[in-house]
DNA sequence: CTTGCTGCAAACAGTTTGCAGAACT
DNA sequence: AGTTCTGCAAACTGTTTGCAGCAAG
């Protein structure tokens, strides 16, 4: 599946005329590496860990590629940074976020997600996506 | 309500030991006279109207209050700027955001409620508070 | 009088951008 | 060769902070 996601991209890049470069299948390859929600920081380093001499700015710059070609969404937490999370196929998953630890918890629930679509049906309203965040204590942060 | 509101900040202030200021005074007052997801810089503009010589920083001193206080929420937006809402007492909304024309539609959906609570149960989580955000769009920019 | 609050400007953090040179096609 | 992409550093934007003076208690 991570093959299917560099097919995504390539396709994408192709599409739009973009070129293929070294650094681009770096960033990808770190990328999908990658556990949830990486800061634009995080993938920095890690890319210049194994690959020193790449710039922020080109992960800025790819990183709002992979958006655009549907493999990354960016997720706002209250952490000041902006963060991307993968985008898998079809499927989609909401987040308890712990404020005490910061640890995220991904959960799916079919029934809110059809719930949205009547809502939004109710509303004339078309869904391209959703988030859904819930804040409070993790098991261990309650006490 | 209005009352109500400034009476809860009083004595969010008085519990914190925090003096009473003509400019939070006006703070408040200009922010509940507003409409939902103000951001700071158009708050800053409304209270500067009638009241020059406030100073920005002020006013992310006092929003922050707000927050501390339960009158105010920060909403994360895709639009680069920290947006508060009113936080209505009991009452939550959620929001469908339409990307082409960035209306906010505000909805509450009990069911959803319910469902989060059991999720988090299940995880041994305990809520402080949830947003959740549904982008697309709405009736007249779906063409 | 004492301490907290304000306004200003400077400092910050995250992100974007201009540009000269490097790399892809 | 013709462009696009990259790295760097500078520029920007939103937000925070230090400090001297002001104001509330």
């Amino acid at each position: 599946m991570i093959h299917e996601k560099k097919r995504t991209f390539n396709e994408f890049a192709a599409s739009k005329g973009l070129r293929s470069t070294r650094q681009r299948d770096i960033i990808l390859d770190v990328f999908l590496s990658t556990h949830q929600h990486v800061s634009v920081e995080e993938l920095y380093l890690k890319v210049k860990a194994s690959n020193p001499g790449v710039g922020q700015a080109t992960v800025y710059r790819t990183l709002k590629l992979f958006v655009e070609a549907g493999l990354a969404r960016e997720v706002l937490l209250h952490d000041g940074q902006t963060r991307f999370e993968h985008v898998m196929a079809g499927e989609h998953h909401d987040h308890l976020v712990c404020t005490g630890c910061n640890a995220i918890i991904e959960f799916e629930n079919e029934t809110i997600e059809k719930l949205q679509d009547e809502i939004a049906t109710r509303h004339g309203f078309k869904i391209r996506s959703h988030k859904l965040e819930i804040y409070g204590l993790c098991a261990s942060c309650k006490g």
